[in-house]
DNA sequence: ATCTCCAATT
C-alpha cells in the first residue's frame, strides 16, 4: 500500500507479536516512523509488550520518549503497558515514575505497579500499595495472589483468595498455579476440584497448570480426565496445552500416550519437542531421543535450544552413551551456537561420573567458564557413591555440606558412601552434623493410584488402614522370593546394626509396601504403577525385578530422576544405576551363577567393591578366580577394570542359585510401539 | 475496525 494508516501499522505490529516475533514487531515500528506515519495511543501498548518479552529496556526508554513527545503520557493503556515493561526489566524505580507522572492513574496502572513490585520481589511495597488503594478490582487481588505465591508467601496468597469479594477465572488460575510453583501439588488439585464445583469455566491456562501438577504427582487418572475434558469440549490443543498434556503422560509413565499426543499436535514449538525428548530420556530410550532431536531439525527446520540439549545429554547419561554425549556436548556451541550452561556441564559430569571416569569429570569441571554449582558437585558425589570412591566422596561431601547445608539429600548420599565403606564413625559424624543443624531426612514415600484414589506409603509408617493385610502380603512375597534365592542386599542400609535388623528395615521401604498393596488390590496381569520421591535402593530394585517375573506383572516405578520398567525379571534401566551390582551380575553370569543369589557371609564389613578388592586373586567357592587386571563390561557399556586389587584376603562364599536372571536389554527387542524414525 | 493490568508449557 502506498500510504498505510496507523491502524494498519498497528495491526501488523500486533500480528508480529502474536506470531511470537517481538523483534519483528519492534522493527515494524522503525519502518512506520521512517514511512512518516503517525503512531497513536494504540501503537505503544503492543510495542511495550514486545520490549517486555525480550527485555529490551533501552528500546523501551526510546519508545517512552516518543510517547512524551507525542503527548500520549496521559493514556491509561500506554501507561500501564509502560509500567509493566519497566517492571519486567527490573526497573521498578522508572515504573513507579510512570505511575506518579500524573495525579490520576487508573486501577489498571496500579495493578501493573503492584505486579511489578512483586515480580521484583518487593513484597512490602506491593502490600503497601495494595492496602493504600481504595479502588480495587479483581485484577488487584489477582496480582497480589499470584505475586505472593511467586514470592513463597503461599499462606498470604491463600488468605487473600479466601477473603476476596469476587473471583474470576484468573483468580482460580493464580492460586492453583501458585501452589504448583511452591510444590504443593496436592493442594493445587484440591482447589482445582473446588473450582470445578464452583462452575467456573476451565480455560486452557488452568488446564495446563493442573496437568503440570498431575505430572509431578503421577496422577495419571486425573490427567486422563483433563484430556477427556479437552476433547469433549473441543478445546483446541495449542502448543502450550499440548506440551503440558504430553509431558503429563510421559511423567506418568505412559510414553505411548505422550507420543500419540505429540504426533497429533497441529502446532508444535521447540518446547514441545523438548518435552518429548526429555520424556524419552527419562525412560532411558536414548536412541529414540536422539532420533527425535535429529528429526526436529531435518523435518521441521527447528533450532534446538539449551533445554533440548539438556534432554539429549541426560538421555546419553541415562543410557551410558559416553562418546555420543560428549560429541553432542561439543557440537552445541560449534554447530548450533548454543552456549553450554552450568546444567549442561552437570549432565556431562553425571555421564562421566557414572562411567567411573573421575579424572575426566574433574578435568571438565576445571575447564568450566562459570563457577560449578552444587548440582555439578552433586553429580560427582553421586558417582562416588556408585563406584565406592570414598576419598573423593568425602572431600566433595564436605564441600557440599557447606555449600548447601539445608539439602538433606547430600547428607544421605555422603552417609551411603561411608556406610558402604564400613566407615561407621564417619556415618555417625554426618548424623551428628545433621542433628546439630536440625536437618530432617526426607523419608522415602511411594504413591500408588487405584481407581482414582491416591494411596501414600511412608517408610516405617504403618498408618494405612489395611496395613496388617499388606504386611502379611509383603511377608508372603519376600518368602516366595527367598525360595528362588533372593537375599536382601543390605549394603545400602545406613545403620551399623546386625544383618537381621538391616533386612527388617529393608522390608519397610515404601516401594515394597506399595507394591504389596498393588498386588493385593489389582487383578492379575495388570500393570502396577508407583511414584517414589527418592531413588530406588538397590535391594528394592532387585526385589522388584524378581516380583515382576514371579507374579507376572509389569511394574513401573518412577523415582526422583527416571523411570524403571520392570518386566519378566529385568528392568529398562539395565541396572545402570547400580554399577557395582552389575559387575557382579555380569561376572557371575559368565560363571554360571545367578547374580541376585549371592551371599557374603565372611567379612561383612565393607562394600561390594571392597570385597571385590579383598577377594582379588582368591579362589572363590565354585572354583572361580578374579584376576587383577581383569576387565568386565556391563550391558550399559561401562567397562570396569579390577586393577586396584590390593590384597587377597577372606574368601567369599557364594551360594549356587536355582535360576538365572535375564540380562537382555529390555527395550531393544520391544521397540514396536514407538517408531520415531517413520 | 486496533491497545493496557492479573493466569499457562519444556
Amino acid at each position: 500500500m502506498p500510504q498505510p494508516h496507523a491502524f494498519l501499522w498497528n495491526s501488523i505490529i500486533k500480528g508480529c507479536l502474536n506470531n511470537n516475533d517481538p523483534q519483528e514487531a519492534l522493527f515494524m515500528y522503525y519502518k512506520m516512523v521512517v514511512a512518516q506515519a503517525w503512531p497513536n495511543e494504540f501503537t505503544f501498548p503492543t510495542l511495550f509488550k514486545a520490549c517486555a518479552v525480550v527485555g529490551a529496556v533501552e528500546k523501551g526508554e526510546q519508545l517512552h520518549a516518543h510517547v512524551m513527545k507525542l503527548g500520549l503520557v496521559g493514556d491509561g493503556h500506554v501507561r500501564s503497558s509502560a509500567i509493566r515493561m519497566y517492571a519486567k526489566c527490573g526497573r521498578v524505580k522508572e515504573a513507579r515514575q510512570v505511575l506518579d507522572e500524573s495525579r490520576e492513574a487508573d486501577v489498571v496502572c496500579w495493578n501493573a505497579m503492584i505486579d511489578g513490585y512483586l515480580k521484583c520481589g518487593d513484597v512490602e511495597a506491593a502490600t503497601a500499595l495494595f492496602e493504600a488503594k481504595e479502588e480495587k478490582n479483581v485484577g488487584s487481588w489477582n496480582a497480589m495472589i499470584s505475586g505472593y505465591a511467586r514470592c513463597g508467601k503461599i499462606e498470604l496468597a491463600e488468605k487473600l483468595f479466601r477473603e476476596m469479594p469476587q473471583r474470576d477465572e484468573i483468580s482460580w488460575s493464580a492460586i492453583i498455579d501458585g501452589y504448583i510453583k511452591q510444590g504443593c501439588f496436592k493442594e493445587a488439585l484440591i482447589v482445582f476440584h473446588e473450582m470445578q464445583n464452583s462452575g467456573a469455566r476451565l480455560r486452557k491456562s488452568v488446564l495446563s497448570s493442573v496437568l503440570a501438577a498431575c505430572a509431578n504427582v503421577g496422577a495419571l487418572d486425573e490427567g486422563k480426565w483433563i484430556h477427556a475434558y479437552i476433547s469433549r469440549n473441543s478445546i483446541q490443543l495449542d502448543a502450550i496445552l499440548g506440551t503440558s498434556l504430553l509431558d503429563m503422560y510421559a511423567k506418568c509413565g505412559r510414553l505411548d500416550m505422550a507420543w500419540e499426543v505429540f504426533e497429533n499436535m497441529k502446532q508444535k514449538r521447540v518446547f514441545s519437542w523438548n518435552a518429548m525428548i526429555g520424556g524419552l530420556a527419562m525412560h532411558g530410550r536414548a536412541k529414540d531421543a536422539i532420533e527425535l532431536f535429529l528429526k526436529m531439525q531435518r523435518d521441521e527446520n527447528l533450532k534446538p535450544d539449551g533445554i533440548t540439549f539438556v534432554g539429549v545429554l541426560s538421555a546419553c547419561a541415562h543410557a551410558g552413551l559416553v562418546e555420543q554425549g560428549l560429541q553432542y556436548f561439543n557440537s552445541m556451541k560449534q554447530k548450533y551456537g548454543v552456549e553450554p550452561a552450568v546444567e549442561h556441564y552437570g549432565c556431562i559430569v553425571n555421564l562421566l561420573g557414572r562411567a567411573g571416569l573421575f579424572a575426566e569429570a574433574q578435568e571438565l569441571i576445571k575447564s568450566m567458564p562459570m563457577t560449578p554449582n552444587a548440582a555439578v558437585w552433586g553429580a560427582l558425589l553421586g558417582a562416588c557413591r556408585t563406584h565406592g570412591n570414598v576419598e573423593l566422596g568425602g572431600k566433595l561431601g564436605k564441600l557440599l555440606l557447606e555449600l548447601e547445608p539445608q539439602n538433606s539429600g547430600r547428607y544421605a548420599l555422603l552417609s551411603h558412601i561411608y556406610a558402604n565403606a564400613g566407615r561407621w564413625d564417619d556415618v555417625a559424624n554426618v548424623r551428628t552434623l545433621m542433628k546439630d543443624r536440625n536437618i530432617k531426612t526426607a523419608s522415602g514415600r511411594s504413591v500408588i493410584n487405584l481407581n482414582g484414589v491416591t494411596h501414600e506409603f511412608v517408610m516405617g509408617d504403618g498408618s494405612h488402614p489395611h496395613m496388617k493385610q499388606i504386611n502379611v502380603m509383603l511377608e508372603e512375597v519376600i518368602e516366595k522370593l527367598r525360595l528362588v534365592g533372593y537375599v536382601p542386599n543390605t549394603t545400602q542400609v545406613l545403620f551399623d546394626i546386625d544383618e537381621e535388623e538391616k533386612e527388617t528395615r529393608l522390608c519397610r521401604h515404601s516401594e515394597k509396601i506399595a507394591i504389596a498393596f498393588g498386588l493385593l488390590n489389582t487383578s492379575p496381569g495388570t500393570t502396577i504403577q508407583i511414584v517414589k520421591n527418592l531413588r530406588v535402593c538397590e535391594d528394592c530394585h532387585d526385589a522388584t525385578k524378581l516380583i515382576s517375573r514371579m507374579y507376572d506383572r509389569e511394574i513401573i516405578v518412577r523415582d526422583r530422576v527416571r523411570y524403571h520398567h520392570f518386566r519378566n525379571g529385568s528392568c529398562s534401566c539395565k541396572d545402570f544405576c547400580y554399577v557395582h551390582r552389575k559387575v557382579w551380575q555380569h561376572y557371575l553370569k559368565t560363571n554360571c551363577i545367578w547374580g541376585s543369589n549371592l551371599k557374603e557371609r565372611e567379612g561383612s564389613e565393607g562394600s561390594r567393591a571392597g570385597k571385590l578388592k579383598e577377594a582379588g586373586g582368591e579362589q572363590l567357592v565354585l572354583g572361580v578366580t578374579i584376576e587383577p587386571g581383569q576387565t568386565f563390561s556391563t550391558d550399559s557399556g561401562v567397562t570396569i577394570t579390577i586393577s586396584e586389587v590390593e590384597a587377597a584376603s577372606t574368601p567369599l562364599e557364594i551360594q549356587e542359585g536355582s535360576d538365572s536372571t535375564s540380562l537382555e536389554p529390555f527395550f531393544e527387542k520391544d521397540n514396536g510401539d514407538l517408531n520415531v524414525t517413520q
